[in-house]
RNA sequence: GGGCGCUUAGCUCAGUUGGCUAGAGCGCUGGCCUUACAAGCCAGAUGUCGGGGGUUCGAGUCCCUCAGCGCCCACCA
């Protein structure tokens, strides 16, 4: 009985039975013709259409994907996916750099590591908030009772609709579960090659849990604390921002030359934010500045105002800025805030959370001259009031000149659009080295430790520690978070007591400290004097964010998970957030297990519209995904992709899609002429015996090599560049040159087809973890299995004849077989044509490599008499081809 | 202002520790229905390797320098 694996029967043989697909009708590859002694299975007319929904449920039915937590530490492959933000839109650059993971992944599963890849929901925190409010109109007022029935206004209206707190909560999980199927049929059809079944989100019990104990343990430990401070604030959100969330935007501002009155005379200062003369608490100037030294440690008037204030030496003052000398207010921006603390200035705040100016005059505005001013700037923008106190400036006789323009660059929130104001507060911080040197000194160390990809992007993690400037501030004044496990003691008066917060106990996690009370409370203690207050604050969306890997990894939750996958192998990323997820994981592991969180970190770069521009919505130039992968098909919009080195900027290259369409067409074609060649010998690495053969294979061996190198070191760009070349050549060439033989019978059919079955097979796999689709439909028309789950190829498997074959062989007989091609093409002739005779003159060695392929070279080129004339082993090999008559 | 990266064909990019005549794909030009593939195949043309200097027997590759582009960070009275 011959019906074994590799009896391979031609799709045209009379004798194949035309047997329909088990699913029935509705399966786009219905029609093939399967043979009955054997497995091969090759369809007349193979296409990429609806391989992906074919697949894709395949592998969920099959759990292909499966992680199999029976295996050791050392049999894991164990990856911290990035956890998209799900309000976002889903964007080509989300294509771009998961398939770079799961390309990493495809092959350490097939190397034979069990591979952890769970994906994550990032749900929580701001853009989720914003989408809420804009999707459906609405305000979340933390002061309203909750209503069960609340149903937020069909379309948004001109007023807002405040919702509770937990109505609010309820909205936005309702659409982020909304956005979550969208990211979920995204990747889907992208193929990742990820365990469905480990999904978590970011907002749900045990990531809140996970966020909540982290954060015991670091408040238990001294790492976090609370602190009333002057804090960056965004008067849109109404919450603090931390460093890590700045950006810096230009912005069009001018100066303002305007008098102080001094004791001997006007005193000029220029200010670009005219509106905080009300906040004027002292001026400052270099100590070494000899136009202002004889002012320091007396007073000057503030004009309008009429406030008397100091004149104070500091040498964070720039003498060749504006006039050398500066007004320091109650917070103008972070130079100010620095100088209030070393000078100990008083505080005069006149902005509000609101980013309105406030109602009452802050202590120091008692005068009625200063009353008067200030009445006319309360409650107005910080725009109006620098419209106001410039009118005001000019009554007075201030303003000097006509205020200069400039462009200069202002701070920023990531995701807001006013510049951020500077309030006082009392927020939680988190100890990460911005304060202490030695904290600093071990983040650094870890940076070094960790194995980056590229390695340069190391560089921005140590610039980015090294320029810290404080703690990290965590608490967000917001509500779809994740609140602090926190309660505090109220004193008889109902003051609340900060010094002692009440920390929850880790068995009650997650805890919502506003609906649930501290231990050894009961709940009608709440608000009441003697009673307590839960904390009213989430946590800072990278809180959570920065720990995936104990979220994902069963930390505290499922130990024997925990010790199987953690600390973890990978985390790829973006290079934008090396300072914000990457740094902040690093922190949360130093800190809790003394260790990095994982061993790798591959930074992708960006994908840039087809003009190498960077997209933005408001430019309009945002490519969106899933058109593309239904055009393209997945597989080449994945090869796409796996060409984007780490860390590298890539253009979305419509081009480079339709090539890797062409590649998988190119596979299934070629696959269909190799499987439908006819029988192949039983063991058929062992019945390569044709020195053509040999050498094609000993090419294959080489690729194998360095692929696999490539792929080992993260590099997958390069693998596949090797791999893609190889396959080509492949078609293009080898199989042209042995297509006759193998048709034949004999020893020199039987060692082609067995080398090209050979060679088939281990190409489908070294092309599977790009080629997700393509690759896992022709191994299902030969082999058991998905091919995902097969062992990655080796060179020995190739068999004994690669080993010690002459790769030359095959160059030459390429090279002959160019020539012959290229004199048909000048001639304008097919390359059906037949060839009189080609004379081939060279050195011994091309001519001995020639003779091993001679008969070959001759069925592909069609020629009838080929020559080998000896020349010295220097010269040039040359062809000679004479067509014969057409 | 500090740092990182980039600059190779019309375009997008390879080019690993210095080593034959610098490569690929796209695009372009011409041809070919060829018992896997016309959604295909065959062939062809195209370079001041950003400029300058240096090291070396030899430099796209190493060093210095200048310029341009991009990004990160900082400053921002």
């Amino acid at each position: 009985h011959r019906g074994d694996a590799n009896c391979l029967v031609s799709a045209s043989g009379s004798s194949s039975v035309r047997n329909r697909p088990k699913n029935g009708s509705d399966d786009p590859h219905a029609g093939r013709y399967r043979c009955p002694m054997a497995q091969a299975n090759v369809p007349d007319k193979p296409s990429l259409e609806g391989l992906e929904t074919k697949w894709g449920e395949r592998w969920e039915a099959d759990g292909t994907y499966r992680f199999d937590r029976t295996k050791t530490r050392a049999e894991i492959y164990s990856i911290d996916t990035p956890p998209p933000t799900v309000s976002g839109s889903l964007h080509v650059g989300h294509v771009f750099s998961y398939t770079h993971t799961d390309v990493i992944a495809r092959f350490q599963r097939m190397r034979g590591k069990e591979v952890f890849y769970p994906m994550g929901w990032d749900d929580n925190g701001v853009p989720t908030e914003r989408r809420v409010e804009n999707y459906h109109g609405v305000r979340c007022d933390p002061s309203l009772p909750y209503d069960p029935g609340f149903a937020p206004p069909e379309k948004p209206g001109k007023d807002f609709v405040l919702a509770s707190r937990r109505n609010f909560v309820e909205l936005c999980q309702r659409l982020t579960s909304v956005d979550e199927r969208a990211f979920d049929e995204l990747w889907h059809h992208l193929g990742l090659s990820v365990d469905w079944s480990m999904t978590y989100t970011t907002i749900d019990d045990n990531a809140r849990a996970t966020a909540q104990r982290m954060f015991l343990r670091n408040l238990a430990r001294g790492e976090a604390y609370l602190s009333e401070a002057p804090t960056l604030w965004d008067v849109t959100f109404r919450m603090a921002v931390s460093q890590a969330e700045l950006e810096d935007h230009d912005q069009a501002g001018a100066y303002h030359r305007i008098s102080f009155h001094g004791p001997d005379g006007p005193v000029f200062v220029e200010t670009t934010r005219p509106e905080l003369l009300a906040a004027c608490v002292a001026l400052v100037a270099h100590p070494d500045d000899e136009r202002y030294q004889p002012l320091f440690d007396r007073t000057v008037t503030t004009p309008v105002f009429g406030i008397e204030v100091p004149v104070r030496a500091h040498p964070l003052a720039e003498p060749d800025k504006g006039s050398g000398i500066a007004m320091i207010c109650t917070f103008g921006d972070l130079n100010d805030v620095t100088w209030w603390r070393e000078l100990q200035l008083d505080t005069r705040a006149i902005v509000g959370r609101d980013g309105r100016i406030v109602a009452e005059a802050p202590a120091g505005l008692e005068s009625p001259q200063a009353r008067a001013a200030f009445e006319r700037l309360t409650g107005t923008t910080i725009h109006t009031a620098r419209e106001r106190t410039v009118e005001l400036l000019r009554e007075s006789g201030d303003l000097h000149g006509v205020p200069r323009p400039v462009t200069h660059s202002v701070k920023f929130y990531e995701k807001g659009n006013k510049p951020l104001e500077i309030v006082t507060s009392r927020q939680w911080y988190l100890r990460n080295g911005g304060r202490d040197i030695d904290l600093r000194d071990e983040l650094l160390s870890r940076g070094k430790e960790l194995e980056w990809v590229p390695d340069y992007m190391r560089v921005r993690y140590e610039n980015w520690v090294q320029g810290l400037t404080g703690d990290w501030l965590v608490s967000r004044q917001r509500f779809f978070g994740v609140p602090f496990p926190v309660w505090y003691r109220l004193g008889d008066d109902g003051s609340p007591d900060y010094d002692e917060p009440i920390p929850a106990d880790e068995s009650s996690l997650p805890v919502d400290p506003q609906s649930e009370c501290p231990p050894g409370f009961a709940e009608t203690q709440r608000s009441q004097p003697g009673g307590f207050v839960g904390d009213p604050d989430v946590m800072d969306t990278w809180a959570t964010s920065s720990v995936t890997p104990q979220i994902a990894t069963g930390w505290e939750r499922d130990t024997d998970l925990f010790e199987r996958t953690f600390p973890m192998d990978l985390r790829p990323q973006a290079h934008d957030i090396i300072r914000t997820w990457l740094f902040s994981t690093v922190v949360r592991s130093h800190l809790e297990h003394d260790a990095l969180p994982w061993m790798t970190a591959a930074i992708s770069g960006f994908v840039l519209d087809p003009d190498r521009k960077k997209m933005s919505k408001s430019k309009g130039n945002v490519v969106t995904p899933l058109p593309l992968l239904t055009e393209y098909g997945s597989d080449a919009v994945r090869y796409w992709a796996a060409g984007g080195a780490p860390g590298t900027d890539t253009a979305a290259d419509f081009g480079q899609m339709r090539v890797g369409r062409r590649t998988a067409i190119k596979v299934l074609n070629a696959s269909k002429f190799v499987l439908g060649l006819g029988p192949v010998p039983a063991d058929p690495a062992a019945a390569v015996a044709t020195a053509v053969d040999a050498a094609m294979l000993s090419w294959l061996a080489e690729t194998i090599e360095s692929g696999t190198a490539a792929f080992e070191d993260h590099q997958y760009t390069r693998a596949v560049d090797r791999i893609a070349t190889f396959f080509w050549s492949f078609c293009d060439d080898y199989l042209e040159l042995v297509k006759a033989r193998a048709y034949g019978e004999g020893p020199g059919a039987d060692s082609a087809r067995a080398a090209l079955a050979v060679a088939l097979s281990a190409q489908l796999r070294l092309l599977a973890p790009v080629l997700a689709f393509v690759t896992e439909e022709v191994w299902s028309w030969w082999k058991e299995g998905s091919v995902h789950r097969a062992p990655w190829p080796t060179a020995a498997e190739l068999g004994p004849a690669q080993d010690s074959a002459d790769k030359h062989v095959l160059t030459v007989a390429t090279q002959v077989l160019g020539e012959i091609r290229k004199a048909k093409s000048d001639a304008k002739k097919s390359m059906r044509l037949d060839v009189a005779s080609v004379v081939v003159t060279a050195g011994a060695n091309d001519l001995a490599a020639l003779r091993h392929a001679s008969e070959d070279v001759k069925a592909a080129g069609r020629v009838d008499e080929l020559a080998l004339v000896e020349t010295n082993e220097d010269a040039r090999m040359t062809v000679e081809v004479t067509l014969a008559e057409s």
